[in-house]
DNA sequence: ATACCGATTGGCT
DNA sequence: GCCAATCGGTATC
């Protein structure tokens, strides 16, 4: 039996109620389950809410940012590029929010699950990159603003966080610019908030951020 | 009503 | 390394 699949301890609420940065560096090495699958986190990254450029909550809330200002312990997933589900956890005090972007991991669980929906790719990218790891886990936006600290009450929450069966030693923790963030004052390096794990195989590429153009004049047709 | 764009990915040069 | 795909969210007219 792997040691990593015998770690069960749900993350409880307080622990995703601190500062989005704390959280995301807590969390790698961490146990995500989903639906079947099982995923080691090796990479995350953390979103300030109202204060960060780079945040979906910069501008206020709005429909489908709404999850992100409720409590901690919530699900935020959004649709990008036409394709992709990505899966943040809501952290940080109600209304500030903060939010870890969960964007690759390890397979540990549920193999079959995710070579069925990950098709004919190399392991390594079963979820490396937040869009993949959304697909491997089979997300989608009716999973968005869902609790997944609460024990067992109402709908079934089939969505846990927990710890390792080991911790990650600290010094295994890497830190840089965030992926792909883009916009003046918003660009990725303004902030070292992307946590991964050094050296790991599991870990998506890094890609800056595109500078935002300006287009001269509208059409106005 | 409409235009712009993205916390990405996969394919091709 | 470069770039098109693809469509919901958001701002703007």
């Amino acid at each position: 039996m792997s040691p990593v699949s015998t770690a069960t301890s749900r993350l409880p609420r307080d622990f995703f109620a601190r500062s989005s940065v704390d959280v995301a560096r807590d969390l790698l090495g961490c146990l995500l389950s989903f639906g079947g699958v099982t995923l080691r986190l090796t990479e995350v990254e953390a979103y300030a809410g109202q204060v960060d450029p780079g945040s979906h909550a910069f501008r206020g809330e709005t429909p489908r940012t709404r999850p992100m200002f409720g409590p901690a312990g919530f699900t935020y997933v959004y649709f990008t590029y036409g394709n992709h589900w990505c899966l943040n956890l809501v952290a940080g005090q109600e209304g500030t929010a903060e939010a870890v972007l969960v964007r690759a991991g390890e397979v540990v669980e549920g193999h079959e699950l995710v070579r069925a929906r990950r098709g004919n790719v190399a392991e390594r990218d079963w979820a490396r990159g937040p869009g993949r790891l959304g697909q491997a886990l089979g997300m989608g936006g009716e999973h968005t603003g869902r609790d997944f600290c609460r024990p067992v009450l109402g709908e079934p929450i089939d969505l846990v966080v927990a710890e390792p069966a080991r911790p990650v030693p600290a010094g295994a923790v890497a830190t840089g610019p965030r992926v792909g963030v883009s916009g003046p004052g918003g660009d990725g390096t303004a902030y070292p908030w992307r946590f991964f794990l050094e050296g790991d195989r599991f870990v998506s590429a890094y890609r800056p951020g595109t500078v935002k153009r300006r287009r001269a004049t509208a059409p106005r047709l």
